[in-house]
DNA sequence: TTGTATGCGTTATCAT
DNA sequence: ATGATAACGCATACAA
């Protein structure tokens, strides 16, 4: 790679003159600036990135944590990250804790020797369960910014940008029982020990009150046979008239069943799930879904804290991104 | 954030022998390296990983230009190279072309500055359409090696990590010829402009002559009603008695196409797609897929570029992965 | 307008 | 066994 060194004795000048030449500083001559720019685009010269760095003591850089990229939604969340951070011209590095506290900790640990100038974290399913989150408060306490978004710990102070899941899922609920006048829902759910989890089924459970009906929750664990769990459940509870699902898998699985079992959807059984653009594609009939802004999340995050990276003082925020049912077609 | 400067001159000591004590040198006694490790740890120091990038002309980092992380195929080939990465102390930097070819330039620009020693890329869809892959070539020319996996460009000169392409689709296709029986075999593809899609319609074609049967093929674009092409074309040409997806989504369509117009599958149709985990869970009854080993396709990708970054004479070479046919269920 | 010197934090070479 | 110095490549305060 070529240097400023090597520029200036081709050139027979200074290395500083040609470092504020490139810079297009106002004390270089143009002469000398049309000098130093024709040699530098001839040999294709680029200011070498881990010098800058080492200078300005700052990456342009962020390290982002994500328990995993093959759930869509963070996949999406990923793309909008990206797509902000090269915008504000940072560079990403990414870290997968596979949902292990030990991997996310580790991550942490070995980005936070000025590998990065902050951090985006979705927390792990382990650290949430456990409940363990003195690594990240260690991040904060070594000056290095840390944004969390939609699995969060609220006992940390950082900036935050989350889903509505409460939100979401009562209107969500609210809608099957209003407009459709459902009467018996079941809410499907294998995330109920996240905070995301949690909050959704909170919403599912005060829509269910304030209307006076009974709430119908099958909990459903990772190993478990879902198709299998679900099926039995339509078998033994025929009167099911609607199902409201957390995730972005279930649903789709359930509109499967219920066909098998001979159900008209969306007549006898209406189903809205969480999901994304794919979601629907891979159901038929469409299935309706609480579209969560994924890609907007992502962005969010990027913009948030690279505004704390810039601002001396930044108040601490959290921001709500609200989700939208999209019905798959007028169920009437 | 603590430096050796630091530690050295609450020690009373030199930089240097604090630098040695760290690093456990044998020219440092015991009991400076104690009170050195002990400062250390008190502190939490770590050496800044930038000035040992700068002094080592070595980051460390590998950067990693993905297509997309929406399909899952390229998801779960960056969680094989996280981890790998991870696994061999590498970080990695991820940027997304979003198929753009003026993106997918311009992130290798950004890079090639000294911010990765090496590239890990998939081409963009626009880049393999067009042909346009001197910025590749320009980060080889620059010593910067490149290792291209999938979608790979034969006329690029360095290591390539691939699937079986054509090999699958032709066993695919042979395994519903011969031990299914089919005659009418159809092939859906939505990527018929990609090397890989070009290998798998080769292995289709060459399996359906070998065995003097008529080749079908219904090509969709990104923008067309994928659904109703598939319902359309299964109305029209009910003698249609299998499918060969060679994509991961319109498989799953095909399938809901053929039960909504009252097929029996597997019996009246059999489909055959390309998928991973999630996939088979998404479809009832059960699609088969060729299995691409997305995650060994990450790993192997890793492994082979930190052999070239390793050793001094490196010999360019090809590794297919092959993939591997996963039957639904047993459709006699 | 140009050049010299210094420092970012680390490591390596060469004294002492 | 310890320390002084230089170097990685860049940017800038200060001299000339």
């Amino acid at each position: 790679m070529t240097t400023l060194k090597e520029l200036a004795k081709l050139l027979n000048i200074s290395v500083s003159t040609v470092s504020k030449a490139l810079n297009d500083s106002h004390e270089i001559s143009e002469v000398t600036k049309r000098r130093v720019n024709e040699l530098a685009d001839k040999l294709n010269y680029k200011p070498n990135r881990i010098a800058q760095q080492l200078k300005s003591n700052r990456t342009k850089t962020i390290g982002v944590i994500l328990p995993t990229v093959t759930n869509p939604f963070f996949a999406e969340v990923l793309h909008g990250i990206e797509t902000s951070a090269t915008k504000h011209k940072y560079d990403i590095i990414v870290c997968l804790s596979d949902e292990s506290l030990t991997k996310e900790r580790r991550s942490i640990e070995l980005l936070s020797n000025g590998s990065v100038d902050g951090f985006i974290i979705a927390v792990a399913r382990e650290s949430q369960v456990e409940e363990e989150t003195a690594h990240i408060n260690s991040a904060i306490n070594n000056k290095i910014p840390v944004l969390m978004f939609d699995r969060v710990v609220n006992e940390i102070l950082c900036d935050k940008v989350v889903v509505d899941d409460f939100q979401s899922v009562y209107e969500a609920t609210e809608y099957l029982i209003e407009k459709e006048k459902r009467k018996h829902i079941l809410l499907v759910s294998n995330i109920e020990e996240l905070s995301v989890g949690k909050l959704r089924i909170k919403g599912y459970q005060k829509a269910i009150e304030d209307s006076d009906l009974k709430p119908n929750i099958l909990k459903l664990s990772k190993v478990d046979d879902v198709e299998k769990h679900i099926h039995d459940y339509l078998k033994n509870n025929p009167e099911t008239d609607a199902i409201v699902s957390i995730d972005h898998v279930t649903g789709i699985i359930a509109i499967n069943m219920a066909k098998k079992i001979g159900k008209n959807i969306p007549k006898d059984l209406s189903v809205i799930g969480f999901g994304y653009e794919h979601t629907q594609l891979l159901s038929s009939p469409k299935i309706s879904i609480v579209h969560q802004k994924a890609y907007e999340i992502g962005e969010m995050s990027i913009k948030l804290l690279i505004d704390n990276l810039m601002s001396e003082e930044h108040e601490i925020k959290t921001i709500v991104v609200p989700s939208k049912l999209k019905l798959a077609e007028s169920t009437k």
